[in-house]
DNA sequence: GATAAAAGTGTAAATTTAACACTTTAAAGG
DNA sequence: CCTTTAAAGTGTTAAATTTACACTTTTATC
């Protein structure tokens, strides 16, 4: 019986690196962490470790991501597996990346702190290590993809916001200037927010009213198929 | 000084699978191979073989793409890296699935004959090994959402169509049926296609007209970065 | 109380999309 | 050769969506 051999298959590395998008009052940022090891200690780098044998990949990210940041209870999807011959230096090694988008304000804390971890502006990035550079312009490609066809606002921003709040998100995502009433007309046509009695007077003089996602009207939307284009 | 031991790292098989999507006068279709060798030996599958150490993925989806059909110079793009635990019953093993698009008649006869790989109608689908039903799904939705945005007639298609053809080409990627007049008007709105000066009278009494893509304009579009809804 | 800085608000024109039916052509069959 | 048949080809109108655009309101600060 022929019984294909496995065992005369190579076997390699597989890493994973984590891309994790924030926003903040100052725009859209990635989390990078110093490197603790060879090669390229000192550098920054991607979230990044290897899939152990016994685990998915999703569980792999989500593993690493908690390791290195304190992180938690974070969405991650799925991007590209990267396979260039030389990408690590020190062994032939592929790398799944994973992507996510969070809220700065509500995870700060135990980061910055406990973990060599740190928030880069898009446009004020370190050098990265080996092909992170790629891996980020890959999220960032796919980000603008999906801020076009579907509302992202959930995950990168705090539970409430202010409309101006979206709008600099969008801004900061897409890199290009928005209209600020068919920004509002668009959103709002959506029904999937709902406005608070209160005002964010963090940020002018005359306040901005606060609204939140209603997360049933939206997960039906989702559900309908509906499409956010801007 | 602490160098990350990539020693104590697991390794593990890494495997591929391509979903080739091919287009005739019947529709769409993906082309299978009927396995020889254990596990499943004897029920079809995905295109399939294991990476080796030296190559990169893309690499490796086009050796074995060519090793098992014969097909040369086909561009695979990579869709999504699979890694449920018990995926491959003999050992743990992830699988990288690519996919392309080709137009059946000009690639059908050194597969079929030599190798035991058949083109299957996506209505008409046998029972696939392992996880490759949930690969196709995911492959159908990429194809899906690429249609939408934007033109794939190119490679689905012979070097010379009619529009009949290209809206069945749709139609069938979409599953839905589209209005002639409004489909030809928004293909013809791209100014992509040269109408030639001969009919193809193989399948209607009238004949129609045959078209070609002109790859200049196309590419020049693409560039600008133009959208093509249906 | 004047000033400054951001929030908030509506309309009209232009463009795009969607719905819809009849004529033309040539092969096939009587 | 006349009739039938089956698919190709062709435009218009109404509806919906998208875009462009400017002034008023509010409140903190000086």
């Amino acid at each position: 019986m022929a019984l294909n051999d496995y065992n005369k298959e190579d076997k390699v590395l597989l890493a994973l690196d984590c891309i994790i998008f924030g926003f903040d009052h100052e725009g859209l940022k990635i989390l990078l962490i110093k490197r603790d090891f060879e090669p390229e200690r000192g550098k920054w780098s991607l979230i990044g470790g290897f899939l152990k044998e016994e685990e998915t990949l999703d569980q792999a990210a989500i593993r690493v991501l908690h390791r290195l940041t304190g992180l938690d209870n974070i969405f991650m999807e799925q991007l590209y597996t990267f396979s260039k011959i030389d990408r690590d230096p020190v062994e032939r090694t592929l790398s799944v990346a994973y992507y996510a988008l969070i809220d700065i304000a509500s995870h700060d804390e135990k980061l910055i702190q406990k973990f060599s971890a740190k928030w880069f502006s898009l446009k004020e990035l370190p050098n990265l290590i080996f092909d992170h550079d790629q891996m980020l312009e890959k999220a960032i490609a796919r980000l603008r993809r999906r801020a076009r066809s579907k509302p992202i606002g959930f995950e990168l921003l705090p539970e409430k916001f202010t409309m101006p709040q979206l709008q600099k998100l969008y801004e900061s995502i897409l890199d290009e200037k928005l209209d600020k009433r068919n920004f509002i007309s668009r959103v709002n046509a959506l029904k999937i927010l709902i406005k608070l009695d209160q005002k964010d007077m963090q940020v002018s003089k005359k306040g901005a009213y606060l609204y939140r996602f209603d997360e049933k009207k939206y997960h039906q939307k989702v559900l309908e198929g509906f499409s956010f284009k801007i």
